[in-house]
DNA sequence: GCAAGGTC
């Protein structure tokens, strides 16, 4: 009788596995269990200089001395630490250990090892030195796969760790990874400071996954910058349904021209022509397969970022109502097949599909595998009550997301998609030939249509008329694609890199929107669906042009070494001399590429301004240690070497400062900070400057009862200053009246209350307690009150150059769209075009009103 | 200060 302790990756697969074996803890056919779950990896390596012998420190530590790369991999112990955020999941574990004989690594299977590694590593770092085993279970929701896998566990324990090849190529692939992006992202860092780049004082983070992307947007769009048309002429036919009658071209055919003249000319050779049918077939094709996380993002591309998509999902799926997001699955086992196909109908009419639609109850091969990462992304049993009830709690994106994955899945269940192909020929010129696709049955493509997922949409055709007539078509050479989501997810593909998992939150994590997320600075952004670099993007790519990171084939070769590894572990150093290899050849292009940075356009207007931060340095009294505090305090002052030396001896400094709004004296000095590492979340303490502001005599500080929360406000509105009594008031949340001045001088009587408001900073908003007055009525004998199409209410006057807006031109107006109106002028009637422009400036003053252009 | 891989 053993005791058992497993090991599942997650929680959702713990409990099913609690569902499976009888409970979180219990009997498995005589041997006791307990089941206990990590989040993902718990672990991450540690520092270079903090894996290496004391000796050693300095060198790992340096980023400045390029002799230093690459390193040698065998002086790293690669130990690793809690990720932070991860320390409660090994708690649990390390306190559910004792009285155990094995731990069973039961987390994911996947080919990549990735699984083996997360749970080796949280074994070895709780100091574990009993038998481990690992199993390896098709999917995780069939009770018959994992007993099964139980009944065959691979046994070993830490000391045999070196021979398990799923684990060790799980491993290789992460020192891969390890070394050259930490190496790579130094040299490249060091680099361009010495060419004067010093992107904000950060690092230029270089790595497999996100160089090759950065770099693939760039030379894109450089590929579309380069781009040049050349159009070329021949003569080509139509019928009255619009099918097209063209040659097959061969290099050197002399019936296409460069120019429009000669084509006009063979034009006068040809005139109308009988089509003549060569074949008609009905053929049948299948629902498309089920769509993934990627599909889902290529699909609203246009409508919402990467971030919503993924952040979306993953709420829907905490809430269980969808399957689990990070998988490239495509197709599911016939378990789950079958298990959800008792809720079709119900997910049908939740979506507003026919249930009638659904005839096709038994499952198409293409859409049944015998084993799964995960499924493909699929609605679950759990179906929302309503659509609006999806809309409400996950929003429209929500609602977007469901749709797309409830409309995926059911057309599995519809008839195939039924049309006629038609060949045809013209009879005088039997070397003009079309082939065009008659729909006949739309069946599943009234569900989901499959062209959503192609960049290039195809059109509906209607079938042959009876003849067809010559025309000059102008074609041209084809631009290179545009840099879109499914541009790159599509190349990610070709080489195999990033995981299903990876993919869309690295895409995202590159990007622009990422500010939030201060880990990692955008290196791309996307604007109407195209991608870009940004400064840090663009220094990236002319830096790491031709080097094996930013190529896909560096992913392939890696692959077949890591599978070689796996087939025999005693290789596994293999990796570190493909590692060197890579950083040596990196290393000489990079150091090729830098003096290219100072003359490179898109470097220069992109990059020029991620200057570092200027800093000074001197022994800072109190500590007798060195310092280096930026010249310039975080309120804007920039001071003087005189200032700076008095704040080194640890003395207070006084000055104006503007930064607020309005000047204010700040005192400022040196001291000891400490800061949370983001990343690390390991505490660092710097000496840098403290500023201490004026005492604020301009906002008051109390409750604000409806929220029962601290809250800081304004004293004054224009010219009115709060009397103690007003300040009770607002603080319960009252309205409040009194009389006012308006910017002309009139007095008027304002009434309104506190509110949270906002005002944008550069692009930062920032939000503010303050009163806000209630808009004041308008006059509606004087003034007409739209909704615009921006939702909100706008006011005009309802009679504008004498003349009354009638229902009609309102309608028009709240919609935005432009229209002509006469207008009755003292010369007679004119007309004019009218625009509305809810932001119409005069006077410095914002109102709704036209813009007006001249017509004859 | 630096990766990619997991999950939440």
């Amino acid at each position: 009788m053993m005791k058992l302790l497993i090991l599942n990756e997650k929680k959702s697969q713990a409990e099913k596995f609690a569902d499976y074996l009888g409970g979180m803890s219990g009997d498995f056919e005589g041997n006791q269990y307990d089941i206990v779950y990590a989040a993902g990896h718990l672990l991450q390596l540690k520092s270079p200089n903090e894996m290496v012998d004391k000796s050693l420190v300095e060198k790992y530590s340096d980023w400045k001395n390029l002799d230093n790369f690459p390193w040698n991999a065998t002086d790293i112990n690669w130990q690793k630490y809690v990720s932070p955020g991860k320390e409660k999941y090994i708690k649990n574990i390390r306190n559910a250990i004792p009285g155990h004989d094995v731990i069973v690594i039961a987390t994911d299977n996947d080919p990549s090892g990735e699984g083996d590694v997360l749970g080796w590593e949280i074994a070895e770092y709780l100091g574990w030195n009993k038998a481990i085993w690992r199993i390896r279970f098709k999917g995780d929701d069939s009770a018959n796969y994992v007993i099964d896998a139980l009944h065959k566990p691979e046994k070993a324990n830490l000391s045999t760790q070196d021979t398990q090849g799923m684990l060790v190529k799980g491993k290789s692939r992460q020192k891969f990874d390890f070394l050259t992006g930490l190496e790579e992202s130094r040299i490249a860092t060091n680099l361009a400071r010495q060419e004067g780049f010093y992107n904000k004082g950060k690092a230029i983070s270089i790595g497999r996954l996100q160089t090759y992307i950065t770099c693939l947007v760039d030379s894109q769009n450089k590929a579309r910058t380069n781009y040049v048309k050349k159009p070329f002429y021949e003569v080509r036919y139509k019928d009255a349904n619009g099918n097209v009658f063209k040659r097959n071209y061969q290099e050197g055919d002399s019936w296409r021209f460069d120019n429009e003249l000669s084509a006009k000319k063979d034009l006068n050779d040809y005139s109308t022509d009988q089509i003549v049918i060569d074949s008609t077939e009905d053929k049948r094709k299948q629902p498309p397969k089920l769509v993934n996380l990627a599909d889902l993002g290529k699909i609203f591309q246009s409508k919402y970022t990467t971030d919503q998509i993924t952040s979306t999902y993953q709420k829907m799926y905490d809430d269980k109502i969808v399957s689990y997001p990070r998988t490239e699955d495509n197709a599911i086992t016939i378990d789950d097949f079958n298990e959800l196909l008792p809720y079709a109908d119900k997910i049908a009419r939740v979506v507003g599909i026919d249930p009638e639609l659904l005839t096709h109850r038994e499952p198409r091969k293409k859409f049944i595998i015998k084993s799964e990462d995960h499924g493909a992304n699929r609605p679950t049993k759990l179906v929302p009550k309503s659509i609006e009830e999806v809309t409400s709690k996950y929003g429209e994106c929500g609602k977007d997301i469901y749709l797309q994955l409830a409309k995926s899945y059911l057309a599995m269940l519809a008839e195939d998609y039924v049309y006629t192909q038609i060949k045809a020929h013209l009879a005088n010129h039997s070397e003009f030939i079309s082939t065009i696709n008659v729909p006949k049955e739309q069946n599943y493509k009234l569900i989901f249509d499959d062209e959503s997922l192609k960049e290039d949409k195809a059109e509906v055709t209607k079938s042959f008329s009876d003849e067809a007539n010559p025309l000059v078509y102008q074609g041209s050479n084809t631009p290179p694609a545009k840099p879109t989501l499914t541009f790159i997810l599509n190349n990610l593909d070709k080489w195999n890199l990033g995981t299903g998992a990876t993919k869309m939150q690295t895409i995202s994590k590159l990007q622009a929107i990422g500010n939030e997320n201060k880990k990692v600075i955008p290196q791309i952004k996307v604007t109407k669906g195209i991608f870009h670099v940004t400064g840090t993007g663009a220094l990236v790519a002319c830096l790491a042009k031709d080097t094996y990171l930013s190529s896909g084939k560096i992913t392939k070769r890696l692959q077949d070494i890591l599978n070689e590894i796996k087939d025999d572990p005693a290789k596994q150093d293999m990796v570190y001399s493909v590692a060197a290899k890579t950083i040596e050849h990196d290393k000489a292009i990079m150091i090729k590429n830098a003096p290219l940075l100072k003359q490179d356009d898109q470097v220069n207007k992109l990059a020029g301004d991620l200057k570092a931060i200027e800093r000074f340095s001197g022994i800072f009294v109190k500590n007798n240690e060195t310092v280096n505090p930026p010249i310039t305090i975080f309120d804007g002052h920039k001071t003087n070497s005189e200032e700076q030396q008095k704040a080194l001896a640890g003395e207070k400094i006084t000055y104006l400062s503007n930064k607020f709004g309005k000047e204010e004296k700040h005192i400022a000095y040196l001291a000891e900070q400490t800061y949370k590492n983001k990343k690390t979340g390991k505490e660092v303490t710097r000496i840098s400057w403290k500023v201490e502001f004026p005492q604020d005599t301009d906002h008051v500080e109390g409750i604000y009862l409806p929220l029962n929360q601290k809250i800081k406000f304004k004293k004054e509105y224009g010219q009115h200053a709060f009397t103690e009594e007003e300040i009770i008031t607002l603080l319960a949340g009252k309205e409040l009246s009194f009389e006012a001045t308006d910017k002309q001088g009139k007095s008027y009587t304002a009434t309104g209350k506190l509110a949270e408001q906002e005002f944008k900073e550069g692009q930062r908003k920032v939000k503010f307690w303050g009163f806000k007055p209630n808009s004041r009525p308008v006059d509606t004998s004087v003034y007409e009150v739209i909704t615009y199409k921006d939702g909100k209410e706008y006011h005009f006057k309802k009679i504008y150059r004498n003349h009354r807006w009638t229902p009609e031109e309102l309608k028009k107006i709240a919609a935005g769209k432009k229209q002509i109106v006469a207008f009755n002028g003292q010369k007679g009637t004119y007309r004019l075009e009218i625009k509305p422009n809810p932001k119409k400036k005069f006077k410095g003053k914002t109102f709704f009103g036209f813009d007006e252009k001249f017509v004859k």
